[in-house]
DNA sequence: CGTCATGTTGAGAGCCCTCAAACGTCGTGG
DNA sequence: CCACGACGTTTGAGGGCTCTCAACATGACG
């Protein structure tokens, strides 16, 4: 982790989606920069510890951050991603409680934290902002509800489409429009899905001799998007 | 499901804690109760169902409701329970989204229907409530979270302490201070931690055997919570 | 008192995990 | 430039947890 000065642009000419700040004018946005800062995360750096208390919320100017917990046996469950315009930590802080989950750099991150104050005063004037973080905490809790029936009640191939396909909706495809644009480890993909990291290449594996997939290297390549998605529904 | 007319009382004189509500006024409390319209539901009805879409948002009057997903076997995922007090399907209705759940009564139940309408204007109107939202949001997507990983990872057994002390936790004890005070099939108790029937069944009599738990007929005692919650926690 | 849902228990199977070994790749430092 | 180690990938063998299926008991309820 490194700081930076100035690197990154205050909030009002940042180029990102602005996701939950969208409806804040130029100088709402202004106000938020105020005292924030900039940081750099390289790969596999955490950002913060499933345990520790937030002292602000982060938004993300690039880069793409898992957000994991850890069970008893040390193994990862991963919740979800985050990529340049999301926001991270705010349910923690607004519930003034421990993270309950650790954020990890998949990539090198550049990163904006925002201080409590600041967050918190505009979110108790504008009520569009409001609004908007009840859009994005409701989306989540679907998404988890969603995630609790899956790991309840599918089997590994299912899950493993799913979580193919949830890499691709998240981060798209390559120039070919077919290999996931996304460079993970089999592990973390079996993290998504809750599968060890042994059944999730046994799997991958089957993909590939079924043409639903291709594996090249690290890469992979969505052959049977139908295919995958008839199993992840299934 | 039967309509009722003048049974339950306006709003601003409900004895129900308040929830979202608490930080309106008597006066707002009274505009929430315009167009309110009271419903009746005996054991085993559905209030909603998954893939339909919301006309206005539920608040318990009495009864306790299991939200539930259907898998595609046929078999249930219970996601949580709900009680007099709790709101119902704000997170469809906000969101402008079918049912992701769906909502059943677990025994008779007395409910309020507010409609769309003056639910967003008070929303859009106090930000208080707007905050409150916020809160119960994070908080039911912290516990889906934490559902997700003990899906995932956890063994049958500590599921079942954990959805035993879930029980607990939301009806608590009858008198004796032992027995869980509420009326729940093994099904359900199953259903709740993702496990089948028989095998909860199978479990709740290894639990039985080991002087965890003590069965009588449907009653389900709690001896041994300590051990409950170390199940519950490895 | 019949009927249907729920509870209980047994036998067997299979999915997936665990453990282990071998190989490839990549970055580091000598 | 190569040796080395760390990490990720791959594959096999074996086992156990949990499901499925089935039969029967029990209880609820008209």
């Amino acid at each position: 982790m490194k700081k930076l000065e100035n690197t990154i642009p205050s909030c009002d000419s940042c180029p990102n989606e602005k996701r939950v700040f969208c409806s804040l004018s130029q100088l709402e946005l202004g106000e938020l920069s105020i005292n924030k800062k900039n940081f750099q995360y390289k790969k596999g750096e955490e950002i913060f510890q499933e345990g520790n208390y937030p002292h602000g919320i982060f938004c993300i100017y690039s880069g793409v951050i898992k957000l994991s917990k850890r069970g008893n046996e040390g193994k990862d469950q991963i919740i979800r991603f985050a990529k340049s315009g999301d926001i991270l930590g705010y349910r923690s802080m607004l519930a003034k409680q421990m993270y309950s989950t650790t954020a990890t750099a998949m990539d090198d991150v550049l990163i904006c934290q925002i201080p409590i104050h600041n967050f918190e005063s505009l979110l108790k004037s504008s009520n569009k902002m409001c609004m908007k973080t009840i859009e994005l905490l409701s989306d989540d809790l679907k998404r988890s509800e969603n995630q609790v029936l899956s790991v309840s009640q599918k089997r590994v191939a299912d899950r493993l489409a799913e979580a193919l396909l949830t890499l691709k909706d998240k981060f798209g495809f390559k120039e070919d429009q077919q290999t996931l644009n996304m460079q993970i480890t089999r592990r973390e993909i079996g993290e998504m899905a809750g599968i060890t990291t042994a059944t999730t290449i046994r799997t991958l594996s089957d993909f590939n001799k079924d043409k639903l997939i291709a594996l090249h290297n690290k890469d992979i390549k969505l052959i049977n998007v139908a295919e995958l998605e008839r199993l992840a529904t299934s």
